[in-house]
DNA sequence: TATATAATTCGATAATATTAGAAATATCGT
DNA sequence: ACGATATTTCTAATATTATCGAATTATATA
């Protein structure tokens, strides 16, 4: 269904798995639809500019952040899709049959 | 509820963002409960053993893996909970009130 | 056009991760 | 105890990431 494969995933996991990118992230899910400008990354995070940038270009990369300029200012929303699909993948061919519920776990 | 924090959820991405030690992870969710021994691993993805010994022991330390020795081997296996702690951070940190179905965004 | 603002790219360094052979450790079977 | 097997730790080389100031690009406004 989703085109996820295990590629993409790492790339994705990897892009998350870091103190400052999953910070930036997740101040972007609660940003909500509008997203964020760098500057406003910045300023919340107080990380420098240049090494905000590459954090960005990265997760840019990988799909799970998108970036539109609008005037002098860059825009920075999370792409909820690419996410989604993510957790999807990790859902299904990281987690067995077992739903995301508990699993019954008694014929041990 | 669960005692994912920012911090933990990074570390475990991190150690499922790399090629190798996702599709270890995957091979070891796809053996099941019983695990697989390191040998077994080695000779299913044909990884150095000193190599896969370092990755699996990352898998280890940031708890999606679980190793017990029997006799010489030792048998590695997915630790479930941990796996769906993460997905659930994912879910519910990073993916906004977007319950995991679609989102009707039509107020654009 | 000149100046200011927003952000990226450059360039260089430091820090970490990855890799893998060789040596060490643990356990088994004889 | 010895030899074989399973795995880890040691060691060292290489590769990749992360960091961040300085220079550059893009846009706006006076």
């Amino acid at each position: 269904m989703s085109s996820m494969n295990e590629k993409t995933a790492a790339g994705r996991l990897e892009a998350l798995g870091h103190q400052t990118r999953l910070s930036i992230y997740r101040l972007l899910v609660k940003a909500g639809d509008d997203g964020l400008i760098v500057g406003g990354i910045q300023k919340a995070l107080d990380v420098p500019a240049s090494t905000l940038s590459h954090h960005l270009a990265k997760l840019a990369r990988v799909g799970l952040v998108s970036q539109g300029r609008r005037g002098r200012e860059i825009y920075c929303s999370v792409d909820y899709d690419e996410m989604r699909a993510l957790i999807g993948f990790l859902t299904e061919e990281c987690c067995t049959g077992v739903t995301l519920e508990q699993d019954a776990q008694d014929a041990a």
